[in-house]
DNA sequence: ACAGGAGTTGAGCGTTCGTTCAACACTACT
DNA sequence: AGTAGTGTTGAACGAACGCTCAACTCCTGT
């Protein structure tokens, strides 16, 4: 996954400032792009700072000055993933087609992508880190939950989009909710395959559940709006 | 609980014992065995030698005269994951109903009461150790891949079952991959969640998709059995 | 009786971990 | 020039890490 450097303004969700320090070659960016890359290659407790300013280009004290630990730190990657994912990944999406559902699916397309050109190796890089720190930080855990819902509700947009595509009664949220089931499961087999294979397997299967569902639209009466 | 003894290959002669030892596990299953939790627990990143060898009460130089190093216990705790799945998880499901379908379901049944008795922390013990150590360990890569076909082979055993309640030309290995992506994922979520709700929400889409799968059985002209 | 191997003991090794801090550099405003 | 605020430097710290090993106990075969 291309990681194209925002050198915006930096919005700052930790200490909100009254002024800005200007746009720059911002250090605490500097920080989260490479501390977000690595935790994404190899995880979070396997990362150590010594790693990240190394990479960074950055001294141990300039880390401290913006984050209070590691832990905090995490955060802070959550949050810069929170404000990359509709640039990063929603847009291109929806960039490749205008048809909603299809949409999805180019979606998946794009992780699998990304899979491809890392080898099978690193997955989703929020649900990485969903299943390594959920246990014991509650402040992460709220964050990558949010990130989830933010992908969620993109995706259920597509979903209303499509309007009487889908039967009248589907629960878009759930069934949105279903397709990063289904993405976040494949990228996991993938993994553990070291191809992508199951990744295609499950996609297909997800493609099949949504042909049903468009083909019970069809069949139903279609009901006019009484308003 | 009922504690099987876990073959590893260059089984040693000497293992062969006509009288058991004693009453509580012999070392070196009793170091699986709270590998295998505490790696459950904490991920195996997070986990220390020192904690293992507190809680299993051994020393050190008992783990490592075992183990050649803490990579070499993941592997034997992999192994060990993997002689546990069908008495384990396997088994129980089968008991629970002899409804091929129903047991898909009651498997995932089984999942959502484990994470509901550790409080939604803590998901699928091999897809943890999948996402965080898949990446620079091959070995261990394998086995967890080892752990997946075992598991999706069962599930495609009971579809098998099913017979023509699912539509002929179904490809019953990939459905029983996408049952397994869909637990993985549902389980993520759940945890990210800190509820149950997305999880649930999974398994009924997966129901409903499993719904239109036989209808579409049905509705297909029968075919002659052969043979 | 005795040799030898399997298994155990636990102090302690070197390394790496996350973190600290006093000193310093660079503005911006007085 | 003086001062205050923001950001930077990098050596050094204690704790925790994975791991070693010489000495030991216990069991078994001869």
């Amino acid at each position: 996954m291309s990681t194209q450097a925002p050198r915006r303004p930096a919005a700052r969700p930790h200490s909100l400032k009254p002024h800005d320090p200007g746009p720059s070659p911002d250090t605490r960016t500097r920080i989260l792009e490479t501390a977000f890359q690595l935790f994404h290659e190899q995880g979070y407790h396997a990362t150590g700072i010594a790693t990240i300013l190394r990479e960074a280009d950055v001294n141990a004290g300039s880390l401290y000055h913006f984050f209070s630990g590691k832990d905090d730190l995490l955060l802070g990657v959550l949050e810069y993933a929170l404000a990359l994912l509709r640039p990063a990944v929603m847009d291109p999406a929806e960039r490749r087609t205008d048809d909603p559902i299809e949409r999805v699916f180019e979606l998946l397309q794009q992780y699998r992508e990304g899979m491809h050109s890392w080898g099978c190796k690193m997955g989703c890089p929020i649900g990485n880190l969903a299943l390594e720190v959920a246990d014991d930080n509650a402040a992460a855990r709220a964050l990558v939950h949010r990130n989830f819902e933010n992908w969620v509700r993109a995706v259920r947009k597509w979903l209303d989009d499509a309007g009487d595509r889908l039967p009248e009664d589907t629960d878009r949220t759930r069934l949105a909710g279903f397709v990063l089931t289904v993405m976040e499961g494949a990228v996991m087999q993938a993994r553990a395959a070291g191809h992508l294979g199951p990744f295609d397997d499950s996609v297909a299967q997800l493609r099949a559940y949504f042909d049903s569902l468009q083909k019970l639209a069809k069949s139903q009466p279609k009901r006019r709006k009484l308003k």
